[in-house]
DNA sequence: AATATATGAATGAACG
DNA sequence: CGTTCATTCATATATT
């Protein structure tokens, strides 16, 4: 018993932390990100629809200008970084193609991703190896620290309108239940 | 508690039903709003250069697109996430273990000292994991930090040095032929 | 409040 | 591939 959820912000239900979303949190959730789903495929339908005819616009080049990797995080665009951070369209895909469960890419594939993911912002093919690399190595060792313990939180938020999919999320030896 | 319970997407709770959520299906989700959160915005900021010069190209309007009340201002901000912290006792505890020098605690003596922790708190084999880690990182960091009573002299090396750095041996890629 | 600092957690890269 | 390191992100707490 117990679900050794983290201390503190959840309640307490049958002597285990859990978290509680009423249907309306969830609701409200679900919309945003379906709104946000949908505005960034108009937007990019439309930047699309934009760069067919120029690429450039008032001698201002926007082809790479929401893969710029310096404006990822919440804006502060500050010093580069000293080490590859894939871009939000990038982790898109990557998780994409992680969740297709079509296991380890093989080196070919992983030059016609990283071909797919330079349109996106600057990436090399070791960036992609190593994402995959720690991707898979992250998400067992997760597996690995739950199994030890009977079958647990394997409730599945998504019904149809989440994007997001993957079975589990790399948090490497979370979910300890063995505090009874 | 309850994977049963949870499985089913829903729980009755004085009288009411919920969704239940653990925290890493939270985390799922936070992680993925603030992805499309920050698409958006990069997206939104691209149009709105574009649109500086010219609010109508190739026919189309796009000027109330991000301008959607449904968008909730923050969005990514869903809800904060708590963290563990470590109760005195388990603080000790740690330090102690800590002390003794047995550098990397390895994945048997984390099961140890967490079963051995819980006792004093709630806690999970990531947390203990995470301790140990941070508290080497940090105590070496520091070290560093003292010692060098030595050039600093040098400090400004100027920004350009940082786009180049040391890409050390990539024999993860090019001496890797089993990829697959 | 706003800013500074401590520290738990996440993650790209490196190692054996 | 599994583990470990180094750096960064995010949040809690302290200080002004």
């Amino acid at each position: 018993v117990a679900a050794d959820e983290r201390a503190g912000g959840g309640e307490e239900v049958l002597g285990g932390y859990v978290k509680v979303m009423t249907d309306e949190q969830m609701e409200v959730l679900r919309k945003q990100i379906s709104i946000y789903a949908t505005i960034c495929e108009q937007l990019v339908d439309m930047h699309r629809t934009l760069t067919e005819h120029q690429d450039t616009i008032a001698g201002m080049r926007f082809s790479n200008l929401y893969s710029d990797p310096l404006i990822i995080p919440g804006g502060h665009k500050i010093t580069a970084r000293q080490r590859w951070q894939p871009t939000p369209m990038q982790l898109q895909i990557l998780e994409n193609i992680f969740d297709q469960g079509n296991g380890t890419p093989s080196k070919q594939k992983i030059k016609e991703i990283t071909a797919e993911l330079s349109h996106h912002g600057q990436i090399s093919e070791t960036n992609v190896y190593n994402w995959f690399q720690n991707r898979r190595a992250r998400s067992k060792r997760k597996q690995a620290a739950s199994l030890p313990n009977n079958a647990e939180s394997e409730a599945e938020v998504d019904e149809e309108s989440l994007t997001d999919k993957k079975p589990k999320s790399d948090r490497s030896l979370q979910d300890n239940k063995a505090m009874s």
